[in-house]
DNA sequence: TTGAAAGCGCTACCAA
DNA sequence: TTGGTAGCGCTTTCAA
C-alpha cells in the first residue's frame, strides 16, 4: 500500500463509501499498475456468503438431468448466482457429504435432482438454507418443484390399451424411484391388474441401455420407456434386426422420438429446472407442480 | 467455546495437529451438541484455495457443450475439485468478467469450451493459474485440448465426392469460428475449389434450428451439418414433406444418426472434456490433439 | 499436550 | 473525506 489506509483503498476499489475523485484516481491507478485485485474469497468471508448454489445430479446421461441442468443455468444467467455441479451418482454418502459442505456455508442453497438420503434427514439440513427437491415429497414443508406425471401416464396407458396392447414391459433407471410408483400405479389403475416383477426392466439410463435391454422384452407387445431415447435405443435393435416391434412409448417429447414417430409423455423438465432455481433463490417453502402431457404417435400418411 | 482454546479446537475438529485423547473427545461431543462446523468460506480463506474449477460454456444446447460438460464432470468426481458452470452465451464481456473472477481467485483453474475473448487477452491471465482451451490456439503456450478435425472432415468430404455429391451446404452453429475454418479448408481441400457465401448456413445449434434451415438447402444435393441432432432436423423436414432428401452428413455419432443412418463425423468431444479437467489441475502447459473419425452410413440390407 | 498470537484479505463501523 | 479498529472464522507456527 503506498498512500492511503485500507480503508480507504477498500472504499475505492469497491465503490462504497466516500472518497474523494483525487485519492480514487491514484489509488485506482497504483492498483492497476501493481496488478492489484480485491481476493473473492477473502470478500465472501467477510461478506459472510459466496452466491453459490449447488445443484446436485447423479449423472448427466438421462435426459431428465440434462433438461434440468439447461433449466437451471438459464436462469441462473442473469443473476449473480453461480451453479456448482455436485455429482452424486445416487450415493447417500455423497449427498450426506455435500449436505455438511452445506452446512459449514459452502452453498447458499441447493437442488436436490434426486435422492437417495431420507426426507427426514434432508430436513434437518434446512435450517442451513433453501433446499429444493425436484420430485414431489412426501412432507408438506419441504420446498419442491415437480411433474405431476399421473394423468400424463393415465393417458398413454389408457391409449395403449386402446391400440390393443395386452402385455407391457417398463424399462426404468433403477428399480425403486418417484419414476417407478408412479408408472406403478397409473399402469394399475388403467389396465386393473398389478404389475409383476418379469415386467420391469432396470438399467436404462441412456439409448444404449434400451438397446442392451431389448434383447429382453420379447414376451411383451408394449414397452413403456423412461425416455425417448432409450426407448429409440430399443427401436433401433427390432429394426437392425426386421423384426415386429412393440407398441414403444418414450418421454421427454425428444428428437429421437420424433425422428421414429414415438407416442410420448412429455414431462416438461427444463421448465422443472428453471422453476427449481427460482424457488431455491425466493427463499419460499412451496411445492409446484407441473403437469406432463401425453402424445399419440402421428397419423402416418 | 467452552474450555479448551481455539487452537486446541481446530486440531481436535480438522484432526491436524496433537490434541490429547481426552480433550478431542469433549470438544466433538460438544461441537455436536452446540451443532457447530467449521466455515468453508473461512477454510478455503486460511487456506487460499477453493478447490474450484470454472468452466465456461456459451450454452449447453449443442452436443459439443453437452459433452464437453459430461467428460468434465465425469472426471472431477474422483477428485475434490468442483465444477462452477460460467455460462458466457458468446458473449465476450462475460468471458472477461470470468476471467476477472479468475484473477480474484475464485476458480484455481478455468476451461473455456469457447472464447470470444481473443487469445492474447487470455494470455495475460494465465499468470494467474491454468487456463484450458478447448480449441487449437494459435500460440504454442497456451494449454489447449482439441479434436483434430482435419482428416476426419476430408474423409467426409472425399465420401461425399465419391457419392456424386456436385454441391454441398454447410449447416454451422455461427459465421466465424474454429469449426467454419477447418471445414471450409478441407471442403476446399477435397472439392478444388472456393466455398460461396451462399453454401454456408448458419444459426444451427439444435435440431430445432436444423429444421428451420431445411427450406433453405433445396439447392445443394449433399449437406454437412455440425451434429447428428441438427442433420435429423433437417432430415426430418424432408421426411415430412415426401421430398427426395439430399445427402446429409452429421457429426457427433449420436443416437439420432444412427437412427436415420447418416453418416457421421466422430469428434469424440466427451474424450475432450475429461482431458481438459486432466489438463487443468495438471498446471501442465502442453497441447493435446485427439483424431475425429469418419463413419459413412452402413450399407443398408 | 495446549495456548497465544499472527495471518489469510477483506468489509464496515465509528471517530476524527 | 480519511484512518483506526474490530470483526469475518479459520489455520498454523512457536513457545510454554
Amino acid at each position: 500500500m503506498s498512500g492511503y489506509s485500507k480503508s480507504t483503498v477498500s472504499r475505492a476499489i469497491s465503490g462504497n463509501g466516500y472518497v474523494s475523485e483525487d485519492a480514487k484516481k491514484k489509488i485506482l491507478r497504483l492498483a492497476n499498475e501493481l496488478d492489484y485485485v480485491t481476493n473473492a474469497i477473502a470478500q465472501d468471508l467477510a461478506k459472510g456468503t459466496n452466491h453459490q448454489i449447488g445443484l446436485v445430479l447423479p449423472h448427466v446421461k438421462h435426459p431428465f438431468f440434462k433438461q434440468i441442468l439447461e433449466g437451471v443455468l438459464e436462469k441462473s444467467f442473469d443473476t449473480h448466482f453461480k451453479i456448482v455441479i455436485l455429482p452424486s451418482n445416487y450415493d447417500e454418502a455423497l449427498e450426506i457429504k455435500y449436505l455438511e459442505q452445506f452446512r459449514k456455508k459452502a452453498f447458499e442453497a441447493m437442488i436436490f435432482t434426486s435422492t437417495q438420503v431420507s426426507e427426514e434427514r434432508l430436513m434437518t439440513y434446512q435450517k442451513y438454507g433453501p433446499l429444493v427437491l425436484c420430485h414431489k415429497p412426501a412432507h408438506a414443508d419441504i420446498p419442491a418443484i415437480y411433474t405431476e406425471r399421473r394423468l400424463g401416464y393415465e393417458a398413454a396407458f389408457a391409449w395403449m390399451k386402446m391400440q390393443g396392447v395386452k402385455s407391457i414391459g417398463f424399462l426404468f433407471a433403477r428399480a425403486k424411484s418417484p419414476t417407478t410408483s408412479v408408472t406403478i400405479s397409473a399402469y394399475e389403475k388403467i389396465f386393473g391388474q398389478k404389475v409383476r416383477k418379469e415386467q420391469m426392466l432396470t438399467g436404462a439410463i441412456s439409448d444404449e441401455d434400451g438397446y442392451a435391454l431389448a434383447p429382453e422384452v420379447g414376451q411383451f407387445d408394449g414397452i413403456f420407456a423412461n425416455s425417448d431415447n432409450i426407448a429409440a435405443g430399443l427401436w433401433l435393435w427390432y429394426e437392425e434386426r426386421g423384426l415386429k416391434k412393440p407398441l414403444i412409448v418414450g418421454q421427454e417429447k425428444l428428437l429421437a422420438g420424433q425422428l421414429l414417430n414415438l407416442p410420448t409423455v412429455d414431462n416438461h423438465y427444463m421448465e422443472l429446472g428453471q422453476e427449481a432455481f427460482q424457488l431455491a433463490i425466493s427463499k419460499e417453502v412451496k411445492q409446484v407442480s407441473i403437469d406432463s402431457n401425453f402424445y399419440p404417435s402421428r397419423p402416418t400418411t
